[in-house]
RNA sequence: GGGUCGCUAGCUCAGCGGUAGAGCACUCGGCUUUUAACCGAUUGGUCCUGAGUUCGAAUCUCAGGCGACCCA
């Protein structure tokens, strides 16, 4: 390996990496008992006067943060995954503690470099300005960091450095690790909410023959021993409705779906839902259900279900607004689709409304959809319900009960977001036979997006589902509506970007 | 896909046609109550890449790369 690989900086941390190993310490230590963590040290000693000192001994471990060295004494920060704790380093202290190694306060402070892991035990000392501090007689290197760490004021400003090095951004930036502590406990919390109620969370495969479940261009990849080609999953409804038809009541899965589309401050190729399905319900049953569970979550991950989102209050206290798409339309256009009998009528209406009307849009239901993503879909700040889509853009979801051309569905929009998406499940194999065809004969017209006819979900239709209702809830939104973060990539630990640098040719 | 902006030291940034700069970090010296510690000294560069214009390019032009934001 040529010396040449590490900058100087790198090389003046490798010659004390080479020091300790010298003395014994490390540079990599096997292991650490730490007594306490940062949040737990403030918490007990609370009541700690300044300047005043508590003979208990503590063990902490954690990575140096910033060192300040004046003389015969040094202050250092130490962060552990609750927060920093200081050090309080005293020569004499560590001489007295420390008799047989007379240079342990020297190679403490010349040794260590900020971006090193140590651990220190020493007793607890409140300093005269009032920082709770481990006064330390005892230290060890646990890994020497080769790397400095970015600007202690600054950090990382760099957009493209947080996403590609996110170790760097965790490191430096508090925010980057509350905002994934509570994408944690937002998870947690609707596993456990759906745990609670008796929902069971069942995997169903991410590969497979044929995608299905929403209208989306997959991902292709290949089985080679069976020579099979494959497509990553984009969504997980048709086999969690095939384990509503096994009889399970109550199912869900929380994970990962794939879509090969475009990336965005919204989009990222793979992303995170839970699908919930429910025998025996009906849209509105998952209505008042994604209400409740979303309140709840919200509120144990912000401790409040009046939020603020990027300047925006955002309330999401029950019950949410309810409004259908030809209502919410109507209000924002003056468009009434209800009375449009034609594609050209309508497209003739929305023109001279001065909306646009795609090609693609080959029917009123269609074009009903592209009005409300033209004029409503932004507006909706406030959760909104939106209820009963048309037909043609609904293939897996029951024919309304009583109003012809449309069904029961509804989307959850907050912040114009589209969040949750639910349907009263079509269960009808027959009718839902005819919708797939629809569908695959757009999809041979050119839709990419386009679903398959997947056989062996009519099949199981055909066995018999019972009444369900079914939902969808993105997980990615949900959490940057609950951390405040403007772009999808703020809520996903490791986001799609391009390599940095082409790849080696050959 | 289109537009705008960005890429300079480990980090944060300035410089915008005439010797490559600052703060922090690093290295060395000093310092027992700091918390962006302080004081002094030193060190550190593929100015994203390539081509062009020019006596001279980090700077201007063109092409490319990566990213951010907006639009579709």
């Amino acid at each position: 390996m040529p010396e040449t690989r590490f900058n100087r900086l790198e090389q003046a941390r490798l010659e004390k990496a080479e020091v300790l190993r010298g003395l014994g310490q490390g540079p990599y230590g096997l292991r650490f008992d730490p007594s306490h963590r940062h949040a737990e040290l403030q918490r007990l000693h609370a009541d700690l006067a300044n300047g005043q000192e508590r003979d208990e001994q503590v063990a902490v471990a954690g990575r140096v943060m910033t060192r300040r060295v004046m003389g015969k004494l040094a202050f250092f920060t130490l962060l552990d995954e609750t927060g920093p704790i200081q050090l309080f380093i005293e020569k004499a202290t560590l001489a007295a503690a420390l008799p047989d190694q007379p240079e342990a306060f020297t190679q403490l402070t010349t040794l260590v470099d900020a971006g090193d892991w140590i651990g220190v035990s020493g007793s607890l000392r409140r300093t005269d300005r009032g920082e709770l501090s481990v006064k330390v007689s005892a230290w060890q290197m646990l890994t020497k960091a080769l790397q400095p760490l970015p600007d202690k004021w600054h950090g990382l400003a760099d957009v493209e450095k947080r996403y590609r090095q996110r170790y760097l951004d965790l490191v430096v930036s508090p925010g980057t690790r509350e905002t994934f502590r509570r994408r944690a406990l937002l998870v947690s919390g609707i596993r456990r909410w759906l745990d609670e109620r008796q929902f069971l969370e069942i995997e169903t495969p991410v590969l497979n023959a044929e995608a299905g479940g929403a209208d989306a261009r997959p991902f292709t990849t290949h089985h080679n021993t069976l020579d099979l080609p494959l497509v990553l999953r984009i969504a997980t409804e048709l086999h969690l409705k095939r384990l509503v038809v096994g009889g399970f009541e109550r199912v869900y899965e929380l994970g990962r779906i794939f879509r090969n589309e475009g990336v965005s401050t919204r989009h990222n190729p793979e992303f995170t839902t839970v699908e919930i399905y429910q025998a025996y319900a009906d849209y509105t049953d998952m209505m008042a259900l994604t209400e409740e569970l979303i309140a709840a979550v919200c509120q144990q991950v912000c401790g409040s279900t009046a939020i603020e989102y990027q300047g925006t209050a955002i309330d999401l206290t029950p019950p949410w607004r309810r409004a259908t798409m030809h209502e919410l339309v109507e209000q924002a256009t003056g468009l009434d689709f209800n009375g449009f009998s034609s594609r050209e009528q309508a497209a003739a209406a929305m023109a001279a409304a001065g909306l646009e009307v795609p090609e693609s849009a080959d029917c009123v239901g269609r074009l009903l959809n592209e009005a409300f993503e033209q004029r409503v879909e932004d507006t909706l700040v406030q959760p909104t319900f939106v209820t009963d889509y048309p037909v043609e853009i609904s293939p897996l979801a029951r024919a309304h009960r009583s109003k012809p051309g449309l069904v029961e569905r509804f989307e959850l929009f907050i912040v114009g977001r589209e969040t949750a998406n639910a349907f009263s499940e079509l269960i009808d194999p027959i009718d839902q036979r005819r919708r797939l065809e629809a569908q695959q004969e757009r999809r041979a017209a050119g839709d990419l997006e386009a679903h398959g006819v997947d056989e062996d979900f009519l099949h199981a239709l055909e066995v018999g589902m019972p009444p369900t209702g079914g939902l969808g809830i993105g997980i990615d939104r949900l959490a940057m509506l609950l951390t405040d973060s403007p772009s999808i990539r703020d809520v996903i630990a490791f986001p799609l970007l391009r390599p940095e640098a082409a790849p080696p040719v050959g």
